[in-house]
DNA sequence: GCAAGCAGCGTACGGTGTCCGCTAGTCTGT
DNA sequence: ACAGACTAGCGGACACCGTACGCTGCTTGC
């Protein structure tokens, strides 16, 4: 029984102020955030999105240019959710600069769709919490005592790292989470399959062997801590010299 | 004047041999690599690719699962470029993974569309040349020596650092690319828009107004040496001890 | 009470990946 | 030599995508 939607309806289904909540840009990011985590990037859609709203997927286009911009709004946002630690001068440098890793690193699997993202930014996404984080970082790495020409590479290098490991961990999560097995239970499902593969590469199968039955996520955790400190080992002989 | 083709055509315009060399993998992988080099990621569609093989679209299907499946073949195929030098000890070590790094670098570079693909990569793509590539940098941090339950760390973090700089720096390059101009060009033009957006985070601005008018490349160069610097010898000095 | 502006929408266009069933040529076994 | 099996390639179709365009009807300012 469709309505006609000509026929105004009658005062009560319609009433003086607009029938829906206006749609707002904050509105639309918070929906597509929702989305992206429970679906995933693939399944992000236009029409999905608008439908998640009760709107048409035409009516975003008030609010938003396209596709790649409301991307970029989405990932200004998220990155709102970092707080990046104040260091207090060269002796609490390090510590903060491990939790400020650490916090990125946890946001990305937090949203496993936006790793990829992260990596295309860089420069180009001059978002409002995009530049505060970025700012916020510079500052720490300046009151370790980098001089001013190197604070941008010191910080790079960190990003690089943090964002090449969260890319790899989160698409490793992302396959299986769309597999719907415990992490446990599809690395013990693909060893077959791996170790045939590695089968002309022996050195390739010795490292997983060893720790065959440690929980993943904690060797995920250690393999970031060990290059996190092996960086900021390095970064900290600069900072000596 | 459209040929009917149930009509089989004269024997010389119907050779006995099949009147069009057959459809390999190793073709369609190729004319893939030389799409996506021409023209990136995002305009790579199994048409397109079709035409450009004088080949409907659905016929590759026969020699290729899926587009991701193409992907996975595709990349595995440009690791074939990289040729890992061999460690004599842990004397000329550091060379070696200098070199492997910075090649690592140009591949990403090279075509620039690969480098998000790395990343998503990781365990799960299993290609034979993938896992030689692994086995031999594996190799390579083993001569330098590194215990094994390390060398796969070791070797994580130094990937994870140069994918995640060739990252940003790839999707930088094809932005740059698209618009047209130089990267000289694009940097002057940009500038004034970041300096906006940079107002109220002076510290963003320090860095990048002192080499402004060194080459880019160049800047690009030096900051990705100067963390892999820093890496390296964060792995070195956990060697020593 | 009217004009202007604008949020939301329906429709449509030109693309996408990929499934299906058909054709026609090649290879194999006799 | 011929029948039958196999297979590479194709055309068409389906469901979906991002988004341009022009209409409608509400809200606001005068």
């Amino acid at each position: 029984m469709p309505v006609d939607p000509k026929v105004p309806g009658s005062v009560w289904t319609r009433p003086g102020r607009p029938q829906r909540e206006q749609l707002t840009r904050e509105q639309i990011v918070a929906a597509t955030i929702e989305l992206l985590d429970a679906e995933g990037v693939g399944e992000l859609s236009m029409r999905k999105l608008g439908t998640r709203l009760d709107a048409a997927a035409t009516s975003l286009y008030r609010h938003v240019a396209n596709k790649d911009e409301l991307m970029e709004l989405v990932v200004d946002d998220i990155y709102g959710e970092l707080e990046i630690p104040v260091a207090g001068g060269p002796a609490d440098w390090r510590a903060a600069a491990t939790r400020a890793a650490s916090d990125l690193r946890a946001m990305a699997l937090r949203h496993p769709w936006i790793a990829p993202e992260l990596g295309q930014a860089g420069l180009t996404h001059v978002g409002p919490n995009t530049m505060r984080v970025s700012s916020e970082l510079l500052a720490l790495f300046e009151a370790a005592g980098f001089p001013a020409q190197e604070k941008d590479r010191a910080m790079g290098t960190l990003m690089a790292y943090v964002i090449g490991i969260a890319t790899s961990e989160a698409a490793y999560l992302s396959l299986i989470a769309r597999s719907g097995r415990t992490e446990s239970e599809w690395v013990a499902d693909q060893r077959p399959r791996f170790d045939e593969a590695s089968q002309e590469h022996p050195r390739l199968r010795e490292g997983g062997s060893a720790q065959q039955d440690v929980d993943p996520k904690k060797i995920r955790d250690d393999d970031f801590a060990y290059g996190l400190d092996r960086i900021l080992d390095g970064l900290a002989a600069r900072l000596d010299a």
